[in-house]
DNA sequence: GTATATGCAAACCGTTTGCATGGCT
DNA sequence: AGCCATGCAAACGGTTTGCATATAC
């Protein structure tokens, strides 16, 4: 790991008033250590922390996902009946979901126009808009 | 029960070719028996079954929900990940979720203009597009 | 008569929680 | 020292399944 690696995944803590612990700083390394955007479920991050060497349990891997989301660190993505996603951007853009695979990527949100929204209710605000693009294998 | 409420009910089921026993035509006058769109939970079907009188177990709720679905009667909506969701209306179209009740229901599809989608990776097609607009009371 | 649908209860699986232990400040 | 994070295992809740019975055709 590099120190640029560690330094982010600290900032990226500190920004939360989160405590660096050795297992949310392996998490949080896993999820922007290299400055890209992931999409990752509790069970996926869990096998890479493993995968990585780090031991951190299930249930603190899902405590601290929660707490990341609390903490505006990452939002929740809502495409599977099964499983919870958890996007590390944070602001609302379009998704592509492999029916084949469950994997989840970024849209070009460049692409995507919403021309209009339908209008909410009254006495309700838009609190998220979640476009979620199904693709299957073109035959 | 009017009479039009049942003979629409059991076109329904005929539609797809499935044997109209007493349960499925329980449930498929609680969904279209009316003529109207609905968006209805396993537990919520279940409830209004039985609400209505007809005994339907909770096992049969959801497998006749399940062949609903793969006879192309309903379709399925994610929004929660602890709940499933089933629409009457089976065309592409944007839903309100409340998030204050957990309450589905249809936005109007002509207020919502998707002028441009993003391009699928090559070798796939686009299966389904979800848009949900999450709502929050205003305060 | 044969294939299929139903009901019950048990299994399932991802997620959450209670509580004792350990670590950060 | 005090508060908070962690880990384990048990609990949880919606959904699925195995199998015996009942029903449609």
């Amino acid at each position: 790991m590099t120190p640029e690696t560690l330094e982010r995944s600290s900032k990226w803590l500190a920004r939360a008033n989160l405590r660096p612990t050795r297992q949310r700083l392996s998490l949080a390394t896993l999820l922007v250590g290299d400055g890209q955007h992931r999409h990752v479920t509790a069970e996926g991050l869990h096998a890479a922390s493993v995968a990585a060497g780090d031991k951190v349990s299930l249930a603190t891997v899902y405590n601290t996902l929660r707490a990341f989301c609390e903490a505006g660190l990452i939002k929740e993505v809502t495409v599977d009946g099964t499983r919870s996603y958890f996007d590390t951007r944070t602001d609302d853009h379009p998704h592509f979901y492999y029916e084949e695979d469950g994997t989840l990527v970024d849209a070009n949100a460049a692409q995507m126009k919403i021309a209009a929204l339908p209008t909410p209710p009254t006495g309700y605000e838009v609190a998220k808009v979640d476009v979620v693009v199904r693709l299957r294998k073109r035959d």
